[in-house]
DNA sequence: CGACCTCCGTACGCTACCGTATGGTGAACC
DNA sequence: GGTTCACCATACGGTAGCGTACGGAGGTCG
């Protein structure tokens, strides 16, 4: 455990730590005395860095959309060619919580969508991914309608996918059965 | 509201509006008090039918797995082409939350998808509504694993669709826009 | 009509969590 | 080495929900 360190706690380390109960609990589960008692500390000091309980659910989502939402971008940026790029991304993206575990925050927000704190950080993040895929797939030579179209069956597969391996991970391929399956979907999704 | 009605409840009447409550607010909203209020009745009525909270949530989950899981599936069912059938699935899948009030729950439920009394009947649903698409792909003609491979990329894409639909509906096709939508999907999924 | 049984209302204790108040501690700085 | 201030612990009151105890209302049947 964390018996060793006792040194004192920033606003970051306690949006990080609701940002950890938020993926394994949802929005519920951001509660200050819980985390106090994770975190080897108590309210008090909780009290001295946030306004409330608000404030510390906003901390955490803001957190989420800075650190995880660019993240898998970024690495597939790196692949420069286009087909390559797109499969790089669907690996990842249907690779399951292993390979990105934010994808946990996501599910685990879906509950409380209408939430005012989550919708618009959710909305925003939607867009963002939205809008990279379908310029992956213009860049692929599709034209905008069909662009958008076969962005949007991605992006919800993705969705439906972490969804799956959550609930039912039986469901879903995994390990040696996943590179076959990604070449089917790239297949389905790249034909004219 | 619902004040001439003040005959005595049954268990049923208990676990529908669980379910309500459930398919709104996810495992958490299923909480005896404010059922009861809103039934406008208390507790008292509660614990006569029940033994407590998990008999109550359990009633609620077997109540949607025994009247929205076949729903679906009956209605296709009456489309003896099987390209119409697959369109018709989709149509009123991707239609949103009007055609398909179930999906709420499939959602609520998701964040609690490892909770002892969830997880088998989300399970037994998943597997059913799997099976039941792969043989849709089997009878339009595609190998085994080609259907199986398209029956999940629907299917996720479905869950996600739901997801998304409910959580940014802004980023998803409805109403004119939907029909061109399914015919894109469809045209992408059974192309050879 | 009266005994009985089913069903429900009310009151109670218990726990978990929120937010506040207030005193204490340790490090930095003069 | 004392003072100050950022940071934390503790104790308190308040609310929501679970589960229990028990009494009372209304049908039902002898």
């Amino acid at each position: 455990m964390d018996v060793a360190e006792r040194k004192r706690l920033s606003a970051q380390d306690w949006a990080a730590a609701a940002l950890d109960a938020l993926s394994e609990g949802g929005v519920a589960a951001v509660s200050v005395e819980p985390i106090a008692a994770r975190l080897g500390t108590t309210k008090g000091s909780f009290y001295w860095h946030f306004s409330g309980r608000d404030a510390l659910l906003e901390a955490a989502l803001l957190r989420w959309e800075e650190t995880h939402t660019g993240e898998v971008i970024a690495l597939v940026e790196a692949e420069p060619d286009m087909r390559r790029r797109l499969r790089l991304l669907l690996t990842v993206a249907l690779g399951g919580d292993a390979g990105h575990p934010g994808d946990r925050v996501e599910l685990a927000l879906q509950p409380t969508a209408g939430h005012p704190l989550v919708a618009p950080v959710l909305a925003r993040v939607t867009r963002r991914r939205l809008d990279y895929i379908t310029g992956l797939f213009t860049a692929l030579g599709f034209p905008a309608e069909q662009a958008r179209h076969r962005s949007l069956l991605v992006y919800t597969a993705y969705l439906g996918h972490a969804q799956l391996a959550h609930a039912t991970p039986d469901a879903t391929p995994r390990g040696p059965e996943l590179p076959g399956y990604v070449d089917a979907v790239i297949a389905t999704l790249t034909s004219a």
